[in-house]
DNA sequence: CGGCTGGGTGACGCGCCAGTCAGTCGGGGA
DNA sequence: TCCCCGACTGACTGGCGCGTCACCCAGCCG
């Protein structure tokens, strides 16, 4: 069992800085300071060990997951629980990085079972919206185009955070994909009746006042 | 040069059924009905044709983009600009899978061209951003953060368009970002006063409502 | 003390595929 | 007509890495 533990750690070592194809069953035996054959008695073949690491990550992330008390603080709530998806992440960036660009060069199965992780988690999140929406404090629109914007924002701040661009405080991260949530940042003017509850705005038609590229 | 666009041709659609690894030289030919000397008569290795059609890609998004006039409609612009990448992107749901969950298993090199044409990218929205600051519409804030939001939310609907769940139409897609971008989603209770200018808005400690998981 | 058991070993066999190169073929020019 | 040239061909090889299996040996039991 020691043999085993091992090997994850070997594992998770090879395949964060080689990336999960240059990773070689000969590198990590060699990690891990054990024969081929050991490899072997262990585990099926690459697949299923790289398999078990991820499956730790989800577990974490899953288990960091708070259900929002409904009459607490909840700006608090779900900044803990985007701090908790953070942690897990950036504790381990460069298999982060591994596991959020999933798409290309994994066998199909593998595919799938990520993709279905992600479903999961929007489906989560989907749910938790739909009940913000009759609550009142999620606005109308589609919720499953919410989920995935908001997966969608927090993979690519940890993708950058992984990789090591630009590495920045963990509180900053999670401040600042809660402000998205909460209210964007384009301000082009609407109506000019100022005291208009957020709920209600649209964009009417009326030439702004100036405009970026993008 | 027809045999040329012929394996250009090719690649793309074995690059899109199997995906970057998999895809081999033999299918490529096959695809394209020559022998494999051919191949190599007009291309150094996969790398290169693979490249090849990457580079096509990242042209047509950038031609694509619209500076935007600063005196004119802003939302239509923006849209516009929103809309043409989806265009671009959607056209070739497959290519834009691969392209876009990149980190796995492609050589240093090639991560790294990718990584650079997000950064320019990147650095583009960032600076449209800025200008946008300066003239108020945008709100104050880190606008790099705002840009890889923007982009990670762009990519992940992309991803899940491309991978076929659930296709919508691509307006809703345009209409939805920017809706994101303009005013997020989550409407928390803040300070009493409901005639703050959204600028104004900040997070007062209050206990809200309701509250989603998530 | 001798034999058995089971975890550990690593050289090897095999399949796969990128890239090569000796050869074919057809058209054009002398 | 015959030859030359260059585009094209596809059988072949070399390398690589996975997974196996015959062997090794430490520790234990009788």
């Amino acid at each position: 069992m020691v043999r085993r533990q091992e090997l994850l750690r070997a594992a998770r070592e090879v395949f964060a800085t080689k990336g999960y194809h240059d990773a070689k069953i000969d590198d990590i035996v060699a990690a891990g300071k054990v024969a081929k054959g050991t490899f072997y008695l262990y585990f099926k073949d690459k697949r299923s060990i790289f398999s078990e690491l991820v499956d730790g990550f989800f577990t974490r992330i899953g288990g960091a997951i708070l259900r929002v008390d409904a009459e607490a603080d909840v700006e608090a709530q779900v900044k803990h629980n985007i701090r908790a998806i953070v942690a897990v992440l950036l504790d381990d960036p460069l298999l982060a990085q591994i596991l959020l660009s999933y798409a290309t060069g994994l066998d199909a199965a593998f595919v799938t079972k990520i993709q279905s992780f992600y479903d999961g988690a929007k489906t989560m999140l989907r749910a938790a919206l739909e009940e913000g929406q009759r609550s009142g404090i999620v606005s109308d629109g589609d919720t499953a185009l919410y989920a995935t914007f908001t997966i969608g924002a927090l993979k690519e701040i940890i993708l950058e955070q992984a990789s090591g661009q630009r590495v920045r405080p963990r509180e900053e991260i999670v401040s600042a994909i809660f402000a998205l949530l909460q209210s964007g940042y384009l301000r082009i003017a609407w109506a000019k009746t100022p005291s208009v509850a957020p709920e209600a705005r649209t964009a009417p038609k009326r030439p702004s006042q100036r405009a970026p590229r993008g």
